[in-house]
DNA sequence: CGGCGTCATTGATCTGCGTCAACGGCACCG
DNA sequence: CGGTGCCGTTGACGCAGATCAATGACGCCG
């Protein structure tokens, strides 16, 4: 077997194959996006892309969550997104990384130049379809997001937030991958206000405390009245 | 000549031809995507898509300000995006408009059925290239706005905000498109508070207010001192 | 097991901005 | 010209959430 043959099949073999940009491409395509790729792991809190950069490459999420986040000129962190395993990170078609990206867990990403990668998109419009739906999705996400940072309580921001995150995970006792402090970037809002609607929403009985990372939603419904 | 020939005349006559999606389409193809799509006048204030409706439209914007909105629960609006001629409006791909679009000023734009639009997209890979680049341009843009959102101070919300429509419009003297409810929906603040910062930064020399809606900037680069 | 560092919680206080209310200016219209 | 209505401005006040500060809970490592 060739190398490229064992990258191909590592490839097939992908657990977020069929989720992931490169689903809908054929045997002969993979193997070509195979070559230019690679695997790499990252550590928890390693960073892999710095804001202002110049974009050299992008990625696709096989394993972990990452966060994309930039920071006002005193300091003041904003989480931007968070990605998990089948999405996509990075800039296409731009020269510059507008937003840091960095693992909160441990994680796996499939990495590409991104001149290797625009090149081998625009050859290939079906991958840049599957890009575009996807963009076009993220763009939606954000704008609601959009009016969670802009118009809404701290109380609505963190019941919104608790309900979108169990969304992406198993049914009920939730194990959040963000720290108190990381919630208070997404969300606007300072790690004190955070910590507090913890405390007073588990007294009230919507939520319970196991650790501080594991959360149990025992009355979503109340939850998403309070998120508005 | 043909209702067909006439329209082409028309498109290629178009004032945003060069800037906007169709730019890099051939002789041909703009009269396919000419015959598929008619222009259409708005009111300043008219609506052209409803928040939640189901996505039947998409458009280019030929001349105008337009305005993407979304509203809480309980009425509070927070404006997701201003849209400039040659910029494109509307969700496709997608079952459903995620946000409202209204026109701000007298507008005109280039209308198509989504479901005509998306064929010829698919069928078009250059122009599916060209919407992927705005989509991501329009992606940084968005969470650029998000960091405002979540960190500014009203004062550098205002600031940034001032800025940003400085460079859109033509130099020094320029009319707001907005009035103060809307640059408050924009920026995430009230009325009373943009209305007193406009106030204070009047008297600090900042700018001067010709009337409502003529704000000069007069030191360029305190303001963007302050808007850190 | 104990000491140390990190992260989270909780309390006390402060403040920026929202809320409520009154007033002013400009356009429009009879 | 004076009335009416909308939009913007200004002031007084209150509160949600920030800030400042102390304490608590874990995990880690010797």
């Amino acid at each position: 077997m060739t190398d490229v043959t064992q990258e191909a099949h590592f490839c097939q073999a992908c657990v977020v194959r069929s989720r992931a940009i490169c689903a809908d491409l054929d045997q002969d395509e993979i193997q070509v996006l195979n070559s230019i790729g690679r695997r790499r792991n990252l550590a928890a809190g390693e960073q892999l892309l710095w804001e202002g950069d110049e974009a050299i490459i992008v990625a696709n999420v096989v394993r972990g969550v990452l966060k994309l986040s930039t920071q006002t000129s005193d300091g003041k962190e904003q989480i931007l997104g968070l990605v998990y395993p089948s999405d996509f990170v990075g800039r296409p078609f731009g020269q510059i990384t507008p937003y840091g990206v960095q693992a909160l867990t441990e994680a796996e990403v499939c990495i590409f130049q991104r001149t290797d990668f625009d090149r081998f998109a625009r050859e290939h419009p079906r991958l840049e379809h599957k890009l575009l739906e996807r963009t076009l999705k993220e763009l939606d996400r954000t704008r609601r997001w959009m009016l969670l940072l802009g118009r809404m309580t701290a109380e609505q921001k963190l019941a919104s937030f608790l309900l979108e995150t169990a969304e992406r995970a198993e049914p009920s006792s939730l194990t959040m991958p963000l720290s108190r402090q990381q919630i208070a970037d997404v969300l606007g809002l300072t790690i004190e206000t955070v910590s507090r609607l913890f405390s007073k929403m588990k007294m009230e009985g919507l939520i319970d405390l196991q650790s501080r990372r594991q959360v149990a939603i025992l009355r979503p419904a109340e939850l998403a009245v309070r998120a508005g």
